[in-house]
RNA sequence: GCGGGUGUGGCGAAAUAGGCAGACGCAAGGGACUUAAAAUCCCUCGGUGGCGACACCGUGCCGGUUCGAGUCCGGCCACCCGCACCA
């Protein structure tokens, strides 16, 4: 009789064993066939693992185990993602160095990880605080600076009034600060920026090129948010001055009964002598600026607005003068920050002109422009459209955008939703930016030499109450002179976001302790792309594509040999409480994965959030369900005990063994770890029916289960003498002649409705099953008549009768 | 409002390409073993009716296509996740 199955033990000695033998190390060797697979690295927070982790990394353990034993170079490391908020405030509450929090919190998800036995290649380890690898960092940023991609310029940012602090979009929930709940408003400050809208069409067509699941694909489609249309070009009456704006229905021109520009648009100010009601026009503009964003968007229910009174417009088209307003409907920062209303076929347009009494005039027929606006581009017929009135829609833009040019009235135009990205942070965890002012030079970068630019050591990271960085205040640091005149200079003192070192991590693991290049050009080609990459949907809009941006941009420097960063990705799901709620310590349904470890084994942790569910849909925890698979994983140690002599597959089991084989080897490449898990369930019981295993099949079956459980498998691998480590051994193949049975089981149905089984030789003929099928169906087809016998072979047998 | 997704037993879920709905697991019930319990093993397990072989109903709702629909088409409903006045 074998020994109890006792996890703690066999996982300790293996993880050990693994280390020492450098199990899963990734070589230079560079003819190889490679594979690299990542998973987004962790943010090392102060309460270590979450259950929510185990779900990607197993995933991708799995199928990085798999292809080592398939012959693979593999590439499977492992980082920490360790600047940020939560490590920042956590040393000024306990007025400990956020060096030092970071180093305790990596520490503990270290062995935290390690406890579940992933094949990381711990050599690679990667840290985002390291000067080491933030030199490279700034770096890149020097390089977008060089290229033009990175400017300063005056931005509205959240501003937390009670925690004295600027706080990122993220940071923002439900318009008020994510830790104090207070109210956060606008304040302006200058900051830097970065030019990703620069990138957005390559953004959008390198999605063509890779393998990502479609509503990742979407979801970036839609942020980036391309649309075609027209600039046209409005007369300012009674002046040689033009008002442009932005439509993407310059086919509706003939409709444009009044014009709307954002209370931000400089006509305001430029025409300010001619506006005869200039005094309620600033009040309106004064009110729209004190609106938060999230205010704005809150008041979007009703519309505002004011008319420029004194200021007239001229439709290009029809000639008519038409008024001006001004509406904070209207965005600055999107398009010319000025609209023509077409309000029968716009319904914010449509709103506007109802509550403001402003003509609406139908120019595409086929609604009731009284009732609503009819914004259809499918089906409607121009009308009151001169030139372009009996034409389909499609059919007019082609025709005003071609007028319109050869006029010079307007010309055709693409926009984007897609927004510059914020790059500064008032903080003091973060990248330092390599950038000095002078009086003289401006912003002057610093030479590539002097990198990494230290992080210094400040007194406090409290907040200031002017919204500067703590590092403000470091006077010594700040000050200091031109690179490019020698003059006297200020450091910059805002910081790089918590998105910067996490954009381009996965080129470092690939050469991580280069200290010429953020990794050579050798290994970039050999180990690029990323051939999986899996990560959190929260990411889709963030992260993957940021990265994705500066990776297209290193790509066009000639630092990175593809222009792709990831071949393929996908995204798991969450992992929910036992009530179906997302788990949090308010809600007191969390569950920490070392109690889970200590109490079942990683093992069966492993194992369970792999069949918890389908892979890319949020699942609810189950202790129950833990625990089945702890079951499952005791009535596989006990295989040890019916081990037969035999050493292939047994003649009763030869067809089910094959059957398994594709099917696990299949679901680990296809998201589909609960199928797998629920297969090798299923050949276990069919284990238990027969009362015995032979060697082969339990070789097998170790093998197919090593990837997900690989403690457990590979001390049965020793334990029975197989020879040699199980995760070396070569993933088993199986043959597509021996996964058929000789004999198939077919449904019978009469008229569709299920009336019994046959079961006949795979070899029958049509007419052969049709007997047979007929013959099991007897009485039931006395007295009826056949009208039609229809034959799936290998599925059904439906006979339809009158 | 727009975009994406989901809806199947008491529960978590399966179901190539339209072909035996509910694999696998949990919970539950029954039995074996045990002084007893736990553990383990075996059996049952969508609903209704029937002693019964069997019949009828059943994949959010309504309709359609088909010999046959969880799956395809049309029209709804509910929930979840993004984005949100983007002209």
């Amino acid at each position: 009789m074998s020994n109890a199955y006792n996890p703690n033990t066999i996982e300790k000695k293996w993880q050990k064993i693994w280390e020492q033998e450098k199990a899963f190390a990734a070589t230079d060797d560079y003819s190889k066939p490679k594979y690299y697979a990542l998973v987004e690295f962790p943010y090392p927070s102060g309460q270590g693992l979450h259950v929510g982790h185990p779900r990607p990394y197993t995933a991708l353990d799995i199928v990085a185990r798999k292809r080592r034993m398939e012959g693979y170079n593999v590439l499977f490391p492992m980082g920490w993602d360790a600047f940020g908020l939560p490590t920042e405030n956590y040393a000024i509450k306990n007025k400990i160095h956020p060096r030092i929090v970071t180093e305790n919190n990596v520490r503990h998800f270290k062995s935290q990880l390690q406890n579940l036995g992933y094949s990381f290649d711990w050599d690679r380890e990667v840290n985002t605080t390291d000067p080491k690898y933030y030199h490279w960092t700034q770096w890149i940023f020097l390089k977008l600076f060089k290229a033009g991609l990175a400017y300063k310029t005056q931005m509205p940012i959240n501003w937390c009034p009670s925690c004295k602090i600027g706080l990122a979009n993220e940071e923002v929930v439900g318009g008020c600060c994510e830790r104090c709940g207070a109210e956060v408003v606008r304040r302006m400050r200058t900051q830097w920026m970065l030019k990703i809208t620069d990138y957005a069409d390559k953004l959008l067509e390198g999605l063509n090129e890779v393998d990502y699941i479609e509503r990742v694909k979407t979801q970036q489609r839609n942020w980036i948010g391309r649309s075609t249309g027209a600039e046209v070009d409005f007369a300012i009456a009674g002046t040689e001055d033009k008002l442009r704006v932005y439509t993407t229905r310059p086919d509706t021109l003939f409709g444009a009964t009044y014009m709307v520009v954002s209370p931000e648009h400089p006509f305001i100010d430029k025409y300010a002598e001619r506006i005869t009601n200039l005094a309620d026009v600033l009040e309106y503009r004064d009110q729209a600026a004190k609106k938060s964003d999230f205010e704005r968007a809150e008041m979007a229910k009703e519309k505002t607005g004011v008319e420029l009174k004194g200021l007239r417009a001229v439709n290009p088209l029809t000639g008519c003068e038409i008024p001006v307003w001004t509406s904070d409907y209207v965005l600055m920062s999107y398009g010319t920050g000025a609209i023509m209303a077409v309000p029968a076929h716009d319904e914010r347009d449509w709103e506007f002109a109802k509550k403001f009494g402003l003509p609406i005039v139908e120019v595409v027929a086929g609604g009731n422009v009284e009732e609503a606006a009819f914004t259809d581009v499918e089906s409607g017929i121009m009308v009151n459209s001169g030139f372009m009135n009996g034409m389909e829609v499609a059919e007019a833009k082609k025709a005003v955008t071609a007028y319109l040019e050869e006029k010079g009235l307007g010309t055709p135009k693409v926009n984007f939703k897609l927004r510059d990205w914020v790059f500064s942070r008032q903080r003091y965890w973060g990248e330092p930016i390599p950038i000095v002012e002078c009086e003289k030079c401006g912003y002057v970068p610093l030479p590539e030499d002097e990198l990494p630019l230290l992080l210094p050591e400040v007194e406090s990271y409290e907040p200031t109450d002017s919204g500067e960085s703590p590092l403000a205040a470091m006077t010594d640091w700040v000050n200091t002179t031109c690179p490019c005149c020698g003059g006297p200079a200020k450091r910059e003192t805002d910081t790089m976001p918590q998105w910067a070192g996490s954009s381009w991590y996965f080129l470092r693991y690939t050469d991580p302790k280069n200290d010429k290049a953020l990794a050579s050009p050798e290994a970039l080609k050999y180990w690029l792309p990323v051939d999986w990459y899996n990560g959190g949907m929260e990411h889709t809009t963030l992260h993957l594509l940021y990265s994705r941006f500066w990776h297209r941009f290193l790509y066009d420097e000639g630092v990175v040999p593809t222009k792709e960063p990831y071949q393929k990705r996908t995204s798991h799901g969450m992992i929910l409480g036992e009530n179906g709620e997302k788990m949090s310590k308010s809600r007191g349904n969390v569950v920490n994965p070392d109690d889970i470890v200590n109490e079942f084994g990683a093992d069966t942790l492993r194992t369970y959030e792999m069949f918890i569910g389908a892979f890319d849909m949020a699942a609810s925890w189950s202790t129950d369900g833990v625990r089945g698979c702890r079951k499952f994983l005791e009535r596989v140690w006990k295989l040890q005990d019916m081990v037969s002599e035999e050493e292939g597959f047994t003649k009763a089991l030869e067809t089910r063994m094959h059957q398994t084989i594709k099917k696990v080897s299949q679901d680990y490449e296809s998201l589909k770890f609960n199928t797998a898990i629920a297969a090798l369930m299923s050949l276990l019981n069919e284990f238990y029916k027969a009362g015995s295993v032979s060697r082969g099949e339990l070789k097998t079956f170790l093998l197919l289960l090593n990837p997900a459980a690989p403690h457990i498998t590979e001390e049965m691998w020793e334990l029975l003498g197989f020879g040699g480590r199980c995760y070396l051994q070569a993933w088993p193949k199986y043959e597509e002649a021996k996964t058929v049975e000789d004999t198939v089981e077919l449904a019978l149905q009469i008229n569709g409705r299920m009336r019994g089984t046959v079961t006949v030789p795979r070899s029958a003929s049509k007419e052969e099953v049709l007997a047979a099928g007929k013959a099991q169906l007897g009485e039931r087809l006395a007295g009826v008549t056949i009208v039609k016998e229809i034959y799936v072979p290998g599925r059904i047998v439906n006979i339809v009768v009158k």
